[in-house]
Formats: structure tokens, sequence, C-alpha cells
RNA sequence: GGAGAGGUGGCAGAGCGGUUUAAUGCAGCGGUCUUGAAAACCGCAGAAGGUGAUGAAUCUUCCGGGAGUUCGAAUCUCCCCCUCUCCUCCA
């Protein structure tokens, strides 16, 4: 299909080219009127030629909506990176390293959803009065700790190097594609159909989109950025999954990180991003887990992703509260964020990388599940103390 | 929501149907001069794509976006988008 298209392109052109100098001729032949007259026929020979040509071209152009040479551009996922895992689903994903041991309780530990209504921090059912389910309703000291929580990882993403940014929630239909979103999460995302806006299911959409159509000077990379956002979602292939609780709602919050980097560097960025969303667990002295995600489970525009799972005591299992990938030029390329190793080198497309750092609703469930006490209360964790200004989260 | 003004190369800013391969200035790069630098002077300079060897060369497209008029459009017509100013409303 290619190679018909630029066939079909190189015909326009040497035509282009041809009717351009005659033009050219007319413009400065003295009796300019002449001149056309003389040389019409031969331009209208040309205009049909191009226009031929050019229907023949468009029919393949990626320019073109309904091109099948774009249909099949759009619908290939990023190439995997060979250090992936094979696997044929998520079964076959390879545990990497993990740190913190399960703590042993002497009670039955609660799941989240009843310690917070017994607490009163955490409120379901008004939540689901005023919007349905996959709702939450934070409360007092809840509201307060994930409050801290977002404090907690913004200042932490800071003392890494990332430059926060708070950016729109709403983006267009161009920007979605552009991080290849409207292929991955199609399905998923709130839509606004009169102004064609879209509510962000991550804020790695606004963060990679941030430099497209740019062209960076290579003493600029990689850059890294942090937002804490809302993030938005339909959830509609997940009924009846994580029905309960703060797990899969249509409104959660997120801090999220994105580097854009030189190409030689994207995945030894990967290994740092990474550690840092997996520092944040281990200062909260939360068991966790990094798993690298076979090439069944990782994602559409990624060529290879580690995730992060932290332990949750109520279902004696491993969840994921972090996704970190290397999007390597998937991404930059739909964008066109590109980047220049010498001020007269051609450009070359980044690469772009993001990561959870962390999603702040399953960082609350997680502490209030690991950190819970007989009695029903929560301790905080050391690092959160000082935003709360309390050590524990008492019955009230 | 209403009214007006405007969108030109990294920036500023001309051009308003055909020697525009977009003037000029600043910034940038190379050179002359200089022990070195500055100044002055001279020259080169953007993006995307096709043919070609990732060379040389050459062609096409790009003056907010799209469509149109014309042999020929930055320049004329229509639609859309964005920015600014004023009014209105408002966290």
């Amino acid at each position: 299909m290619d190679t018909q298209y630029r066939s079909a392109l190189t015909a326009v052109e040497t035509a282009k080219a041809e009717k351009n100098r005659l033009s050219a001729e007319i413009g400065k032949a003295a009796d300019k009127a002449a001149a056309a007259r003389e040389l019409r026929p031969q331009i209208e020979q040309l205009s049909q030629r191009i226009e031929a040509a050019q229907t023949q071209a468009h029919e393949l152009s990626v320019e073109n909506p309904d091109s099948p040479l774009r249909e099949l551009l759009t619908q290939s996922p990023n190439v995997l990176d060979d250090s992936v895992p094979d696997g044929k689903d998520e079964s076959d994903n390879i545990v990497v390293r993990g740190a913190g041991t399960p703590r042993e309780f002497d009670f039955e530990p609660l799941p989240h959803w009843e310690l917070g209504e017994r607490l009163g921090i955490l409120d379901f059912e008004r939540a689901a009065k005023l919007s349905g389910s996959r709702f939450s309703v934070l409360r007092g000291d809840g509201a307060r700790l994930s409050r801290a929580i977002v404090q907690f990882f913004l200042e932490r993403a800071q003392r890494s190097g990332y430059v926060e940014v708070a950016p729109p929630l709403l983006v267009s239909r161009q920007t979605m594609w552009n991080t290849g979103q409207l292929t991955k999460f199609a399905d998923a995302m709130f839509q606004d159909q009169g102004a064609d806006l879209f509510m962000i299911p991550t804020a790695e959409v606004p963060l990679t989109a941030l430099h497209g159509d740019e062209i960076l000077n290579a003493e600029d990379l990689p850059l890294q950025y942090a937002a804490y956002t809302p993030c938005f979602r339909k959830e509609a292939g997940a009924a009846g999954k994580d029905t309960r609780g703060l797990v899969r709602q249509h409104q959660f919050e997120k801090v999220e990180l994105v580097w854009l980097t030189a190409p030689e560097q994207s995945f030894d960025a990967l290994e740092q991003l990474t550690r840092h969303a997996e520092s944040l667990l281990a200062a909260l002295e939360l068991p966790y887990r990094v798993v690298s995600l076979c090439s069944a489970d990782v994602g559409f525009n990624a060529a290879k992703t580690y995730d992060l799972e932290v332990w949750l005591p109520s279902a004696s299992t491993y969840r994921e509260i972090s996704s970190c990938s290397n999007c390597t030029d998937f991404q930059a390329r739909r964008s066109a964020i590109r980047f220049r190793r010498e001020p007269k080198s051609k450009p070359e497309l980044v690469h772009t990388l993001n990561g959870s750092g962390l999603a702040v609703g399953r960082t609350l469930l997680a502490v209030m599940e690991n950190y819970q006490q007989a009695d029903g209360s929560i301790r905080v964790p050391a690092v959160l103390q000082k935003y709360l200004g309390t050590d524990v989260i008492p019955r009230s």
C-alpha cells in the first residue's frame, strides 16, 4: 500500500512541477494574456493529470480517515522490547522484586469499606445517592488523609527532579489520539459531544502532549513532569468487578509522572521512574512487589511496562497501584515531539514514559487496611504524620 | 453571551494577484579583520514529504485550519479555529 501511495505521490508532484514551470513562464512573459492563451491547453491537460493522481494518492494517504493504510497503522500497537517476557495472559507476568512482608494480624482484618464506614471517613451510600455506583465521598480524616497522601507524593516528586504541572482535565480529540488513548480507552472515556472534549482518563494524556509539535534541544532532555489530577473512566468493561470500595471508581485521583528522553536513555529512565514510584510504597512501609508485564498484558502504546502491586490484607493478595511504561517513540510520533542533538542536526523523535506515583485512592485504602488496629482505628504511617498532625485516626 | 481588532519563519515586523527562491531588524551559524574579544563588514540559514545510498542533486507542500476563484494566491471569496481589547456574566 505504501509503495502504491508513493508512486501516486510522485505522479502528482512531477505534474505539479511542470505546471508550476508553465505558470512561471506566463508570469515572466511581456504579454501575459497572450502567453496564457498559448499555454492553456498544456496546463489544462496537466491539471487533469494532477487531479487523477491526487485522487489515487488520497485513497491511501494516512491523512485520510478512510484510508486502509491509516486503518492498518492506527490499529498497530507499539513494538515490544526484547526484555518483555512472552505470555498468553496476566498469569505469565513475572515478579521482578518485592519488599516488605505482609503483616500477621492477631484479629480478622476488615476490608477498607467496612473500616471507613465505621470510622465515618468513607461514605459510599451517600455517594450513590449523588452520582450512582462507583463513586465515593471522603469525610473528615478520610479527606484529610487523602490530601496528605497527595502532598507527600508531590513533595517526593519534586525532590526527584519532577516539575509539577496542573494541566487541563478536558482535552481535545486530537490530543487523545496523539497519546494513543482513543484506541486504548476508546469506550472508557467520558466525553462532551458538543465541544468534542474528553475528560482525561489519566494525566499521562496532557503531560505527554505538552510538547506536541515542538522541537526540543538535546540539553533540555530528559524532561520530567509530575501532575496531580482527578481521572475519569467509564469502566464499561468492568461490570461486576470490584464493585465495593475504592478500588475501581469512575473518578479517582492520581499523581502521574512523565518523562521525555532521548531514545538511548529511555530504558534507563524506565528503571528510574519505576524506582521513584516504588520508593513511595517503601516510605509508606507498605508491602509491595514489582511485576514485569508479559507480552499479552502490556498496553497498546507501551514497549515495556512494570506494574507495582501493593498488599491488601482483606483480599490476601497484591493489587495494582502503579503502572510504569516506556512508550518509546510511539506517542512522540503521533504527537510530533522531536529534539535536535546539535543545533544543525535533523530533528529526531523523543521517547516518552509515564507511571503513576501513585494512585491516591488505592494508596488510601492500602494504608487503611495495612495499618488497621483491633479496635477499628487506623495508625498513620510515619511519613504522613506531619501532614495530619496525628499518629492515629480514631473511632469517633 | 455581545462588539471590535488581529493571526506571516526562533522573535519582532513588511508584503495585499505574477522576478517573493517571503523584504528588513534582532537572535543563531560560518567567515574577514583582531594577540583574543567586541564592533564593523561579507556569507549561510526553517519544517514535512517524494526520487536517490542516511551522499550530491532535485521536486512537492507549508504565511492559523479547511474549501473555493485563477494559468498563477501570504495577497481575492466563503466557512471554521485561536489570540487580544472593551462590555456582560462569574469561581
